[in-house]
DNA sequence: CTGCGAATTATACGATTGAACAATAAATCA
DNA sequence: TGATTTATTGTTCAATCGTATAATTCGCAG
C-alpha cells in the first residue's frame, strides 16, 4: 500500500506541561461525566495527544488517577488555607471564619468539584493508594482546622480541641456536599450562612457580621507565567 | 456434537424473590468492590442464576442499580426512624437523640454501607434517575429530622428550624461519612458522642447521658418469613 | 546542514462489558 | 396424565476498555 502519507503533526513539550494537561484533562473528564468518563482515549483526545503518550508519561492509567486525586483534594485545603492567611494574625476569629467560608464558594464549592470527589472517592475503596491519599488530605485539612481552633481566645483544651475539629470539619463536608450537589435546593449564601451559625454555636463562638457577606472568589489568579 | 447433554438444574422461584436476591447480590458486590466490580454476570453468579435471567426481571442493568439504590437509601433513613419511635412520643429530646445515634452503630455506619452509598453517589452525576433518587431520599431524611427538631418545647420557628435541619443532616452525613471510611481514626462510640455534642450545641439541647451509651444494634431482627 | 535520540503517533491485541436471542426444562392447569 | 406457559439457561455479538509495540517525526547537538 502506499503508506498512509498523512499522520498528524505535533509540537514537543515540556515533561511538566504535558503531566499537568493530562491531570487537568482527566479531572475536567471525571467533572463531566465520572470516572467512566475518563477512559485513556477521552483524556488523551481532551489534552490534545494521542492515547499512547499518556503511558509514557504515566507507568499506567491508575497512576494518572492518583496524581489528578490528590491534586483535586491538596487545591482544596490550600484554598481555604489561602483564604485565612489573607487576614491578620492577631483576629484568630476572623481568620477561622474566612476559612470556612472559602469553602462554600467557587472554586472550591461548584457542582464540578463535589462531583470529581464523589467520582474519585469510591475509587478509594478498593485501591490502597486512593485510599491513602484520602486519607491523608483528610487528616491534613482536618489539623489546619485544628490550628484555627486552637488558636481561639479560650482557655487550651487540645481533647476538646480535637472533638470540635472533628466536628467542625463533618459540618462542613456535609454542607459542602449537598450544596455542591443539590445547588437548587438552597439560596444564594444560605449553605455559608448555615456553616458559619452552626460551627459558631458548636465553639460558642461569635463571628462578624463581615464573615457572612465574604463571596470573593480568588479562582482567577494569575500563577507567574 | 453429541449436544453438552448437561444443563444447571434450577427452581423456579417468585418474581419478588428474584429481584430482591439479584438487588442483594448487586449491593454486596458494590460493596466489596465498588460499582465497577457489579457486572451483569457477577451479579448473577452472586444470586446464584445465569445472566440472561437478570434481563428477564429488569430490563437493563440500570434499572437494577437504580433499584439497589433507593434500597439502601431508605433503608438507613427507616432504621433511624425505627430508633426514634421506639421511645415515648411525650420525650422529643429522646427520640431525637435516638434518631442521631441509630446513625452512627450498625448496621447503618459500616464500612460497606458507606462504600456503597459512595459508589452509588458518583453515578448521580449523569444519570437523571440516580440524582432523583438521591434528592428525594435526602431530602425525605432531612424533613424527618426537621420533624424531629421542631417537636422539641420551644418557642416555634419554621425558618429556623430548617436552616438547623440542614446543619443537622450535614453533620451527620460527614461524620458517618468520614467514621464509616476512616474507621480505625476514632475510638468506639468518638463519632456518635461528637454528633450528639455539636447538634446539641447547635440546637440549644442538652442530651440525657443514656443517649450517648446505646449502641443497640437492631440489624439482626428477622422479618416475619 | 546532518544525524541521532527521544517524544509522539498509529495500529493492533486480548480481555471484558452489557445486551440479545434461541433452546430448554420446570411448573401449572386441564 | 399430557399440553402449555414461561422462567431460566447457554451462547453469541458488537463495542469499548487498558495495554503493548512498531513506526514516525520533531528538535537539538555537532
Amino acid at each position: 500500500m502506499p503508506a498512509s502519507a498523512l499522520r498528524r503533526p505535533y509540537r514537543r513539550e515540556g515533561e511538566e506541561k504535558r503531566r499537568d494537561d493530562l491531570i487537568a484533562a482527566a479531572m475536567a473528564l471525571v467533572a463531566e461525566g465520572g470516572t467512566e468518563a475518563a477512559t485513556v482515549r477521552a483524556i488523551a483526545a481532551r489534552a490534545g495527544v494521542t492515547p499512547g503518550l499518556i503511558r509514557h508519561y504515566f507507568q499506567s492509567k491508575e497512576e494518572l488517577t492518583h496524581a489528578a486525586y490528590r491534586h483535586v483534594m491538596e487545591s482544596m485545603t490550600q484554598e481555604a488555607l489561602r483564604a485565612s492567611e489573607s487576614l491578620p494574625e492577631d483576629d484568630p476569629v476572623a481568620r477561622l471564619a474566612a476559612f470556612i467560608a472559602a469553602n462554600f464558594r467557587p472554586p472550591v464549592m461548584t457542582p464540578a468539584v463535589v462531583g470529581v470527589w464523589a467520582s474519585y472517592m469510591h475509587l478509594g475503596r478498593n485501591d490502597p493508594v486512593m485510599h491513602a491519599i484520602h486519607e491523608a488530605t483528610y487528616l491534613g485539612y482536618r489539623d489546619r482546622l485544628q490550628d484555627l481552633i486552637a488558636a481561639l481566645p479560650r482557655p487550651a483544651d487540645p481533647a476538646r480541641d480535637r472533638r470540635q475539629a472533628i466536628a467542625c470539619n463533618a459540618l462542613i463536608d456535609g454542607l459542602w456536599i449537598e450544596g455542591g450537589s443539590l445547588p437548587n435546593s438552597f439560596a444564594t449564601g444560605e449553605v455559608q450562612r448555615i456553616a458559619l451559625d452552626g460551627i459558631g454555636a458548636m465553639l460558642g463562638v461569635r463571628f462578624p457580621a463581615s464573615a457572612y457577606s465574604d463571596t470573593s472568589d480568588t479562582s482567577d489568579r494569575k500563577t507567574a507565567p
